[in-house]
RNA sequence: GUCGGGUUCGUCUAGCCUGGUCCAGGACGCCGCCCUUUCACGGCGGUAACACGGGUUCAAAUCCCGUACCCGAUACCA
C-alpha cells in the first residue's frame, strides 16, 4: 500500500517548531517510501482562524523545503462534504440531536469536577421521545448532534505510543462527544475539529496519521466516527512532545525570548539556516545510531522510520541548536552564505558597491565563518569593511597600544605598506617584521596595533585577509589615522 | 481524580523490544594542553549518568512488581 500523510494545521498562528516538526516527520515518511505528503489547513474554527496565519504557515514550510504533492485543502471550504457524512449518520440512527446549551453542560462539568468526578455527557436528549424532538425542532431549540457512542471498548491503531493498555480505550470515559457547533434544523451547526479530521483523513485515503501525543484521545473518538462511517482507520503514530526547561513547547508561548523565538520564520529572521532547523528538528524524538547527529535532507529521507522513534518528550537544546548553525554556516561555505547573508546586510544598511559585489562578499565572509553561529552575527562582523571605525574598542587599546611608540610604529607600518603592490601572506610578513625586528619587536607586538586601526577591534581574522579585502590604499589611510588618534587620546 | 506516556553524564541523547560484548557510547557545555600575530576555528585529553525499592536470573541500564517525580489528555478549541 502505498503512504499517504498528511500535515494538518490549524492557521491559529504562525508554524512553530513543534509544527514544522510534526510536518518534517511526515514529509520525511512520504519521501522514503515514495509516498504522497498532503497539505490540510483545518481552519473550521473561523474564530480564531486566519489567512495571514495561513500565508505564514506555507511560507514557512517553503523556506523549510517541505514540498506537498496534494492541497492545500480548506476544511472551511469542505462543509459540504462533512454534511453528507452528518446525513448519512443521521439517516442511519447513528447520531442524534442534544438540546442542552452550553451553559447547562458547563454547569454540569464544573459540578462533577468539584465532586471529583469525571463528567461525559448524560445522553439526556437521546431519550427524548419522537414526539419530543420533532416539538424542540419545531421550536427552533438549538442543537449538536452528537455520536451514539456504543458500549465496550475502542482500540486504536498506535504504532508508537503503545503501552500496557494496548491502547484500549473504554467508551464510557469517553461519552457521546458532539460532533457539530449548535444550529438549527434548518442550518446545522459546523462540524467539529474531530469528525473534519476523521472524514478528511478517510476521504484523502490517508494510511498512516503522525501528529503530536496530545491528540491521542481524539484518535479514539476519531476511531469512532470512523467505526460509524464504515471507514477503515489508519494507522497512527503519536509522536512524543517537545519541551522547554520540562513544560510542552506550544507557540501560545510566543516568540516571548527574542533570542529564543518558537515560530520557525523568527528563527529564520534570527538567523537560522534552514538546514540547521530540519536537521535540528529531526533528531528532536528521532536518531539514527545515537553518533551521527549532522545530516543531509537525502541522508533523513533514506534513514527516517516512525518505527525508530522515541517515546519520551524530546527537549529543545538552545545551545546545540546554535552550535549545529555554525558548523552548517562552516559547512555550506563561503557563496552560499553570502548569498544568504546579504538581506541582513542590508537591513543593517550596510550595501555592497562598487568594488565590493557578490564574489567581494564571499571572500568577505569566508574567515568569518567560523567566528559567527547565525547569519545575524555577520552585519557586526562585516561592519569595518564599510565603514572606517571611528572609535577603537578600548580593552583592545589599552591591551596592545599602550607603549608610547605604538603611534610611531603604525606610520612606519604604512609608509611600508605604501610599497607593498599586492598583499599576500608573505609580503605582509614581512612588512610587518620589517617594522618589528629593527625594534627588536615580536611581530604580534606590531601586527596587534595595525589589527585595532583596521578593523577597531582587538579580535578579527587574520590580517592578510582584512587588507585585502579593504585594499592597500584604505588600509594605509586607516592605520594613519589610528596613529593619529592615539596622538590626541594618549 | 481518571486515563495514557516518560525517567541514562550539568544538557541533548544511544543502548532497553532480542539480558552477558556497557565498571554504559556520541554530542553540547565546561576544564586542561597543543596550534596561533589577538579572538575564534581546529587537534588531543579530561569531567560526568542507568530516579528509588524489591524480585526473576549464573548474569539486569535492559525482564517483572511497587514507590516517587515529570509530561500530556480529559470542550459545542484544534
Amino acid at each position: 500500500m502505498t503512504v499517504r500523510v498528511r500535515f494538518a494545521p490549524s492557521p491559529t498562528g504562525y508554524l512553530h517548531v513543534g509544527g514544522a516538526r510534526t510536518a518534517l516527520f511526515n514529509w520525511l515518511w512520504a519521501r522514503h517510501n515514495g509516498g504522497t505528503f498532503i497539505l490540510r489547513i483545518e481552519d473550521t474554527d473561523l474564530e480564531r482562524s486566519t489567512d495571514a496565519s495561513t500565508d505564514q504557515i506555507l511560507d514557512s514550510l517553503k523556506w523549510l523545503g517541505l514540498d506537498w504533492d496534494e492541497g492545500p485543502f480548506f476544511q472551511s471550504k469542505r462543509g459540504d462534504v462533512y454534511r453528507a457524512h452528518l446525513q448519512k449518520l443521521a439517516d442511519e440512527g447513528k447520531i442524534y440531536r442534544a438540546f442542552e446549551t452550553h451553559e447547562e453542560l458547563e454547569a454540569a462539568r464544573e459540578k462533577a469536577q468539584a465532586e471529583g468526578r469525571d463528567w461525559v455527557y448524560n445522553r439526556a436528549s437521546l431519550r427524548l421521545t419522537p414526539e419530543e424532538v420533532q416539538e424542540k425542532i419545531r421550536a427552533g431549540v438549538p442543537f449538536v448532534w452528537r455520536l451514539k457512542v456504543p458500549d465496550g471498548q475502542t482500540r486504536i491503531l498506535e504504532t508508537l505510543m503503545t503501552g500496557p493498555a494496548n491502547n484500549v480505550f473504554e467508551n464510557s470515559t469517553l461519552g457521546d462527544f458532539a460532533l457539530t457547533r449548535a444550529g438549527t434544523e434548518d442550518n446545522w451547526g459546523d462540524a467539529l475539529f474531530n469528525f473534519c479530521c476523521a472524514v478528511d483523513d478517510a476521504v484523502m485515503g490517508i494510511t498512516n496519521v503522525i501528529r503530536g501525543s496530545d491528540h491521542i484521545t481524539n484518535t479514539a473518538r476519531q476511531t469512532l466516527i470512523l467505526n460509524a462511517l464504515g471507514y477503515p482507520s489508519p494507522t497512527y503514530t503519536h509522536l512524543p512532545l517537545i519541551t522547554k526547561e520540562g513544560k510542552k513547547m506550544s507557540k501560545r508561548d510566543g516568540d516571548a525570548d527574542p533570542r529564543f523565538p518558537v515560530s520557525v520564520s523568527a528563527r529564520r529572521d534570527r538567523g537560522y539556516l534552514k538546514e540547521t532547523v530540519i536537521n535540528f528538528l529531526a533528531l528532536l524524538g528521532w536518531s539514527w545510531d545515537g553518533q551521527q547527529e549532522i545530516f543531509t535532507v537525502e541522508e533523513l529521507v533514506k534513514k527516517f522510520s516512525v518505527n525508530a522513534l522515541s517515546k519520551s518528550n524530546a527537549n529543545f537544546d538552545e545551545q546545540k541548536f546554535l552550535h549545529m548553525n555554525s558548523l552548517y554556516l562552516k559547512q555550506l561555505g563561503p557563496e552560499v552564505i553570502a548569498e544568504r547573508v546579504l538581506p541582513f546586510l542590508e537591513q543593517a544598511g550596510l550595501r555592497l558597491g562598487g568594488s565590493k559585489d557578490q564574489a567581494w562578499l564571499a571572500r568577505a565572509v569566508a574567515p568569518e565563518l567560523e567566528r559567527c553561529k547565525l547569519l545575524t552575527d555577520f552585519p557586526e562582523a562585516l561592519r569595518y569593511y564599510f565603514e572606517a571605525p571611528t572609535t577603537y574598542e578600548p580593552k583592545a587599546v589599552e591591551k596592545a597600544c599602550s607603549a608610547p611608540e605604538t603611534g610611531d610604529i603604525l606610520r612606519e607600518v604604512a609608509e611600508a605598506l605604501k610599497g607593498v603592490g599586492t598583499i599576500t601572506q608573505e609580503s605582509f610578513e614581512a612588512t610587518i617584521n620589517s617594522v618589528a625586528t629593527p625594534r627588536g619587536l615580536g611581530f604580534g607586538k606590531v601586527a596587534q596595533p595595525v589589527r585595532i586601526a583596521l578593523t577597531g577591534r582587538g579580535a578579527s581574522p587574520g590580517l592578510t585577509e582584512v587588507i585585502e579585502n579593504l585594499g592597500v590604499e584604505e588600509s594605509v589611510s586607516r592605520i594613519l589615522a589610528c596613529a593619529d588618534w592615539l596622538v590626541i587620546h594618549r
